[in-house]
RNA sequence: GCGGGCGUGGUGGAAUGGUAGACACACCGGACUUAAAAUCCGGAGGGAGUAUUCCCGUGCGGGUUCGAGUCCCGCCGCCCGCACCA
């Protein structure tokens, strides 16, 4: 037997079966044992799994395997972000039909997710795609519209006026549609929105409280949320033209306010707009404006522009003085009131501003230590801190006394009727429009009525079904032209109406994914008992490029879910973790071409590793290593490693190299380490039962030293590596888990002189070995495990129990330290007194020797841990 | 510009303020073999020395400490996110 290497080409599909004939990972929702729900994110059902599929589901999956070890009931499901542009595009370009293409997708990336092992329950499998899925999705957005969280406004999108379709931002390169080429235009529609703005103050105090999620994706949100405190203030208009009498804008830094020298307008300011009317310079102004707002990149590069009005507003503070009105390129409309004051000196934008229309430059703020008489701005504001001058009633205050004082100040005064300053809070963060004008989606359940107006498809009339006879042959939205799916009765007076044909954004589907699951056969979009006992989810795994829009959204969603009754909870994710890409090496032949590691061959020539192409021979360049990439083409597919190298290989090889937060470099190299590492513990495991078997009826003897030291290694290991699974920190439970295996195998060796009491640590040690690679490796795990004569499966098995006696020695071996720097060390009994590990330190040969007659000025002992003598 | 993170051998990376480089990959040497693969044993941060051993060493410069990769201050470099947010 030990001379069979182990095939895992051959036993991983057999244990894959037995897990699958035994429902080893069906979880129950009844089960007494503690719940632990742990979740992958789930994929796109794009055609194939890649490399970062296989790092994630593996993190999830060792998490799982783990906990189910741990005692826990565990919930591990699996299912498709099925729902997106990809399918449209594989309609349009392949004459696909999307349902077709994508359940043909799912299939084939199942069966790929099934061949790396996964402990997953399969029974549990959604995809968002079907109606029995977004069914219960268009219910909720009725719940959540009546509820009031949902509302329909006009907003501004990208149209592309040949394929007369909207483009997701990502779609518009250099302002034109990615597939026409031709300029996109801004146009505004009427959408639906969620009311997410008005949960940001709660979605940001509550990031406190997410104290398992990493810090970046915490800050990440924190910025998204964007809250800033100030003042509204509003500026009185000289003349008050076109029924306006004021100017209302938004400021951080009112303690400044002495320092304002003009007003700015949004171009999308309504005042502009009723300004451009009869103004053609202006509106002319206006429509540039505009067409920059496109090209998203040449912002940051973009000159401060800006068109004088005839308007003038008073100076709040200064009696008498009066500032210009401008409309500026610069301030955006979505914020704050889309108007700003300008101080130039203090803000470098409005000083940009200020130095072209040769404004007013008025320093209020002075730095510390600067002279008031002298002190002036150049071509840099001045941001930092400093005390105020030149301003009035605000002289000698700090900017935040300054702050509070001035937002004290215009409280108590009165333009229009309205205070003249309100203390307000503003957020970056802004509704979530759900609309879309694409055919694969969710339909909103909505209809559009002349008489009624826009009212919900009742209940009982749901799911509104998609349909899948579309066509593509016209551009647009296909669900917009089928010829009959749009025309239906008003469900309230009977007459001819119409469905809506936008359809929701995917994230709205993957923003409940994970409380389906808790009930994904229930006829109701959750069971709230039972989704309240799942979640929230206890380990969420996915890429950091997730970080911010799907997290935010799924904790908004919970919480209008709470709203609404589906769950009581507001936070669906208790700990996040966010794993780091997958890269590779790239390749490029000499003439320039990309070249896959498949087309690549390489040989070492004196300590160089060189490579070449395959086929022709030639030199190929070796290039940095990088995220894998289709363009690079510096990928290898998930199908081929697993093929040649099996599951557990690739598993192991992913855990072993690099923390999970972190970029890994997949190489072949290290996956061929996995594979021998591999085989390693499957001679281990043979030569073990043959020892045993061979020594069948020898005495069993008590434990010596030797055993007693070898069980103190593998408990050690058990603990170790348990508290390195929980952590997530994977390659040093693998580290943990190589050093056993080399204790174990020099230990192999010694066992055949003489069995009993190490033997019988030897088996136990391999025994516990075998679990603790079971996370990681469960096929090699479970063909070990049933070699070693256990009836049950590992998977069954618990986590093996540490002996706390073990873990502690009685001896322990100190480094001295002379002056700081290691000389020597010694071995005394734990515990010993340090008066006394002092005196025997000082009578060791080799420290009187060293100390060579001079005295110790101190000696500081750290109990059990280090001593280090001062001269 | 703002925010976050990271700098340790040839490489990925270990190291509650306490022996820097665990473990692995790659490499070198040896054993086995007709040979290769596989496997096993051994070596290895840099420098000096036959050697016991000594000196230097965690991006750079300071500081705190008996003791700093780790903590503090100031730089340099790289990566990521957001960005005309008033």
């Amino acid at each position: 037997m030990s001379g069979e290497r182990y095939n895992p080409r051959e036993m991983e599909p057999r244990w894959q079966k037995v897990w699958a004939d035994r429902q080893s990972f069906v979880t129950r929702n009844d089960d007494p044992r503690e719940p632990y729900y742990v979740l992958e994110m789930f994929p796109y059902p794009s055609g194939r799994i890649h490399m970062g599929h296989v790092r994630n589901y593996t993190l999830g999956d060792v998490v799982a395997r783990f906990q189910r070890a741990k005692g826990k009931n565990v919930l591990h499901p699996m299912g498709w972000d099925a729902f997106g542009l990809p399918a449209e595009n594989a309609a349009l370009e392949r004459k696909l039909n999307p349902g077709a293409w994508t359940r043909q997708n799912i299939a084939a990336m199942k069966k790929q997710l099934q061949s790396m092992g996964l402990s997953i329950d399969w029974t549990r499998e959604i995809s968002t795609c079907e109606p029995d899925y977004y069914r219960h999705q268009q219910s909720m957005f009725i719940d959540m519209l009546e509820a009031g969280l949902i509302t329909r406004k006009k907003s501004k999108v990208n149209w592309d006026p040949v394929d007369m379709t909207v483009l997701a931002n990502e779609q518009v390169i250099d302002g034109r549609g990615w597939r026409s080429g031709v300029p996109v235009e801004q146009r505004e529609l009427t959408q639906w929105f969620f009311k997410i703005s008005e949960y940001a103050e709660d979605l940001l105090s509550a990031l406190d409280g997410l104290t398992e999620w990493p810090d970046k994706v915490r800050t990440m949100q924190r910025n998204w949320i964007g809250k800033s405190e100030g003042l509204r203030l509003r500026f009185e208009l000289v003349d008050s033209p076109l029924h306006a009498s004021n100017i209302e804008v938004f400021t951080t830094r009112p303690d400044t306010i002495f320092g304002a020298s003009f007003i700015a307008l949004s171009p999308d300011h309504p005042l502009t707009t009723a300004l451009a009317a009869d103004n053609p310079a202006l509106s002319e102004f206006v429509a540039e404006c505009r067409r920059m707002g496109t090209a998203t990149q040449a912002i940051e590069t973009a000159e401060k522009r800006g068109y004088k009005t005839p308007l003038m507003v008073k100076h709040p503070a200064v009696e008498g003085a009066v500032l210009p009105v401008y409309v500026a390129n610069f301030v955006l409309m979505d914020y704050g009131t889309g108007a700003i004051f300008g101080c130039p000196a203090h803000d470098q934008r409005d000083l940009d501003f200020a130095r072209k229309y040769d404004l007013a430059v008025k320093p209020v703020v002075l730095p510390p230590g600067a002279d008031a008489a002298s002190f002036a701005v150049d071509d840099i504001a001045y941001t930092d801190t400093g005390t105020i001058f030149h301003s009035g009633f605000l002289d000698g205050l700090s900017i935040e006394d300054a702050k509070k004082a001035a937002a004290a100040h215009f409280a108590a005064r009165s333009v229009d009727g309205q205070p003249q300053g309100q203390i307000e809070v503003n957020y970056r963060l802004r509704d979530w429009g759900l609309s879309r004008q694409r055919y694969w989606g969710a339909p909103i359940p909505m209809i559009h009525c002349e008489v009624c107006g826009t009212i919900p498809v009742p209940k009982k009339d749901l799911p509104v079904v998609l349909p899948e006879d579309v066509s593509f042959d016209k551009p647009g939205n296909a669900l917009d032209h089928h010829p009959s799916w749009k025309h239906v009765q008003c469900p309230q007076c009977g007459a001819p109406a119409q469905r809506e044909t936008d359809t929701m954004d995917t994230f709205v589907d993957s923003s409940w994914y994970f409380a389906r699951f808790t009930a994904p056969h229930a006829d109701t979009p959750t069971i709230p008992a039972i989704a309240n006992r799942w979640l929230p989810v206890d380990q969420y795994i996915g890429g950091v490029e997730h970080a911010i829009l799907h997290l935010l959204y799924s904790r908004f969603f919970t919480r209008a879910m709470k709203a609404t009754g589906h769950v009581g909870l507001e936070e669906p994710f208790k700990g996040m973790f966010t794993q780091g890409m997958v890269t590779h090496e790239t390749y490029k032949s000499e003439d320039g071409r990309w070249l896959s590691p498949e087309e690549v061959r390489f040989e070492t020539l004196e300590g160089q590793r060189q490579a070449f192409e395959i086929g022709s021979d030639s030199l190929v360049r070796i290039g940095p290593v990088e995220k894998i990439s289709k363009s690079k083409r510096n990928g290898t597919d998930p199908d081929d490693i697993l093929k040649v190298y099996g599951a557990d290989a690739a598993r192991w090889f992913i855990l072993s190299d690099s923390p999970p937060e972190r970029d890994v470099e997949w190489t072949e190299a290290g996956v061929e380490g996995a594979s021998r590492f591999q085989q390693r513990i499957w001679r281990l495991v043979s030569d073990t039962v043959e020892l045993t078997a061979r020594s069948a009826g020898t005495a069993r003897m008590a434990a010596d030293a030797e055993a007693t030291a070898l069980r103190k290694i593998v408990h050690r290991a058990v603990h170790n590596v348990a508290a390195d699974i929980d952590g997530l920190r994977f390659n040093r439970a693998v580290a943990q888990i190589y050093e056993l295996t080399n204790a174990l195998i020099r230990s192999a060796g010694l066992v055949t002189a003489s069995p009993g009491a190490r033997l019988a640590a030897l088996e136990e040690g391999v025994t516990c070995l075998v679990q603790l690679i079971a996370p990681m490796m469960p096929h090699l795990a479970e063909t070990c495990w049933s070699v070693l004569g256990k009836h049950e499966l590992v998977a069954d098995v618990l986590w093996p129990a540490v002996d706390p006696a073990l873990l502690v020695d009685d001896e322990v071996t100190l480094p001295i330290q002379i002056n700081g720097k290691r000389r020597s060390e010694i071995t005394v009994a734990k515990g010993l007194p340090s008066a006394e590990v002092e005196q025997r330190v000082l009578s060791l040969d080799e420290i009187i020797r060293i100390l060579d007659g001079k005295a110790a000025k101190k000696i500081v002992v750290v109990p059990d841990r280090i001593v280090n003598v001062v001269v």
